[in-house]
RNA sequence: GCGGGUGUAGCUCAGUUGGUUAGAGCGCUGGCCUGUCACGCCAGAGGCCGCGGGUUCGAGUCCCGUCACUCGCGCCA
């Protein structure tokens, strides 16, 4: 007999009655009767419910065995009885009756019960991260996550990618987030950077002929954290093709991201490939931001023309448009039997959470003669641009707008915040739907307000619209890329872009957001070195593999798919990371400290 | 760096307008219990009310500061 089981704890049904097995595990649960004693043993793959005798030498030593300890029983498989089966687990018709126990290793009381999954502080559960894990529910989230690599892995690779790693410690790259360093030991006063992504390497990738390259590439970047963003490290499934057109990568990469959502929804509705497109000015209009949840079936607009009319008298919002501010309008539709404190409560939360001066609002509501407005501001409005606000706004009777007013950022941010709070509190979100669209037609250019210049609005590599020449022609600002993202449910969950793979068109693009040629030479010496020995056309994609399972989990949190994850001040509360070091390690990194004072 | 929320037993939470000795459930410890599967019953231990200061005759409760966790803003090519 093996020395640890001879089954798994899901493994033994009415077949094996009057075998002798062997199993091993956790005590998941004891209940002890005094004169008997049933001990739920669980491993991986299940529970099975052991009985032992008070007549059994081991009796006393199971007893006094505290729960999480992991065990080492002998003995017969028998039957239950009819009305001690439990229907509720696959073993729930037989029981192991104990003859020989080994107990292999002794727990202490817990920091964090297992059983039962109450709600722990998230500190202790990161703590003891590996008791958490046995719980089920995280458990099952982290096997999610290794079918849904997988299921990618499989995916990619039956379309020709092949999967290359990359390097880990590479170079600093002076576009995009924080780097992570790493001090160089041999080159004194040099530092590695942890790549924010294999961006550089996958282009590279194409350079050198492999056409189809896919990796499930850890990426780093020193940023804060979010509920969806992971401090310090993720995942992307990291993807780059040759001679593709933005249409081949939506071909290549829809069927993926499809396919793997039909594959674990479960039953939930998943929006089919081809996914609808939206470019990212209409979704600033419509939704706020460049993430729309379109579960949320709201669609704002620009009301600002209808509070300069002559006749308006609400001064504050009409002083903004005038002073070239904007006012968008976000319906919240069928809110006619919504008390005044709804409307009071949102205007709060604008102000409380978004810092905002406020959410105005008004309430339509079919009158005598055609519709009319309700509400506190709605008596600064002549009838009739009501009637036509409303039209122009998409609302009718027993719907009302909330109004975001400000510089165009401000108001836009609002809008796409002030969206979801609606759709959050009307109920419009439905937990069984997966909505995916593009983003598409980025701006290759955007306004640094902060630093008064042009800067790339997201990857400096990306092609613009039109190739070299709209660089020579157009207004920066116009400028569009074939940059692009997927969005599900309001998570970003991928970007990528066609890249600019011609060197003059490169050098002329980084010269608009001030890098003159010298610099990019220097910097991104790597790539651009390669191109100057045949660079085919290429382009790709990253879908974040976190955030993927994330959804598919239902979790509403990126550390419950994430095994062990760090906190959001990015420390390893188990691992107690990052920590302190030797001095004698700094030395021979040529380092120094020179920490900030008042740290005691 | 900034803003919101939370902080009372190991955990989840209650604690009236500021008023006697701060409670409950779960867990833990001990005892009883032969068919449970959230086993049941009895008893017990366990508290710097996050921390510091203030107001007050009196603070878990009010005020200020601070710390921790978390959500968001900034940041995230």
């Amino acid at each position: 007999m093996h020395a640890y089981r001879t089954h798994n704890c899901n493994a033994l049904r009415e077949d094996h009655i009057d075998q002798s097995v062997r199993l091993s595990g956790w005590v998941h649960r004891k209940r002890d009767h005094g004169g008997l004693l049933f001990i739920d043993l669980r491993d991986h793959y299940g529970l099975t419910q052991c009985v032992i005798e008070p007549e059994n030498k081991n009796f006393a030593t199971l007893e006094r065995l505290r729960v999480e300890s992991v065990i080492t029983v002998t003995g017969k498989v028998v039957a239950r009885l009819a009305d001690a089966k439990n229907a509720n687990l696959p073993t729930g018709d037989i029981e192991l009756v104990v003859e020989e126990l080994e107990v292999q290793s002794r727990a202490q009381e817990l920091p964090l019960p297992v059983f039962g999954e109450p709600d722990y502080p998230e500190d202790i559960r990161l703590k003891y991260r590996y008791l958490d894990l046995r719980r089920q529910k995280l458990h099952q989230n982290i096997i999610l996550r290794s079918q849904v690599i997988n299921s990618l892995r499989n995916r990619m690779i039956a379309q020709g990618f092949n999967e290359f790693q990359t390097p880990i410690l590479t170079a600093s790259s002076p576009e995009g987030a924080r780097d992570f360093l790493v001090a160089s030991r041999l080159n004194p006063g040099k530092f590695y950077a942890l790549p924010q992504a294999p961006q550089q390497f996958k282009q590279l990738l194409m350079v050198a002929g492999f056409d189809r390259y896919f990796q499930i590439a850890p990426c780093f970047r020193d940023e804060d954290a979010r509920a969806d963003r992971s401090p310090g490290e993720f995942y992307q499934l990291d993807v780059e093709m040759s001679f593709a057109t933005q249409e081949d990568v939506f071909a290549a990469i829809e069927p993926v991201m499809a396919g793997v959502f039909e594959e674990f929804a479960n039953g939930r509705e998943v929006t089919p490939a081809p996914f609808p497109r939206i470019p990212y000015r209409e979704s600033m209009l419509k939704y706020g931001n460049d993430k729309p949840d379109l579960r949320i079936d709201i669609e704002c607009s620009d009301v600002s023309p209808f509070f300069v009319e002559d006749g308006v008298e609400f001064k504050a919002f009409k002083g903004i448009v005038e002073g070239g501010g904007t006012v968008r309008a976000i319906p919240a539709p069928k809110t006619k039997d919504k008390p005044r404190s709804f409307f009071d409560k949102m205007n709060g939360w604008a102000q409380r959470e978004m810092q905002a001066p406020g959410l105005g609002y008004i309430r339509f509501e079919q009158g005598e003669d055609g519709l009319i407005g309700k509400g506190p501001i709605a008596k600064f409005f002549p009838a009739d641009t009501l009637v036509r606000m409303a039209a122009h706004a998409g609302v009718g009777d027993g719907d009302a707008l909330f109004f975001a007013a400000g510089k165009e950022t401000d108001a836009v941010k609002l809008t796409g915040a002030a969206r979801a709070e609606i759709g959050a509190q009307l109920d419009m979100i439905d937990d069984n739907v997966f909505k995916f669209c593009w983003i598409v037609d980025f701006p290759m250019y955007e306004w640094d307000e902060e630093n008064k210049k042009i800067d790339f609005s997201h990857n400096p590599f990306s092609m613009p619209q039109g190739g070299g020449e709209v660089l020579n022609t157009m207004d920066p600002l116009d400028i569009l890329a074939y940059q692009y993202d997927i969005v599900c449910n309001g998570i970003e969950l991928s970007s990528g872009a066609i890249r600019n793979h011609q060197l003059d068109v490169m050098f002329k693009a980084f010269e608009i957001a001030g890098y003159d040629k010298e610099t990019v030479e220097s910097e991104f010496s790597g790539m651009i070195n390669a191109f100057k020995f045949g660079a085919p056309p290429h382009g790709g994609i990253a879908p974040g593999v976190d955030r993927i399972v994330m959804l598919l989990a239902g979790a509403e949190n990126i550390r419950e798919v994430i095994v062990f994850p760090m906190n959001q001040q990015a420390q390893d509360l188990m691992m107690n990371a990052p920590s302190e070091v030797d001095v004698k390690q700094l030395r021979e990194l040529h380092i120094r400290l020179d920490l900030p004072k008042e740290k005691k």
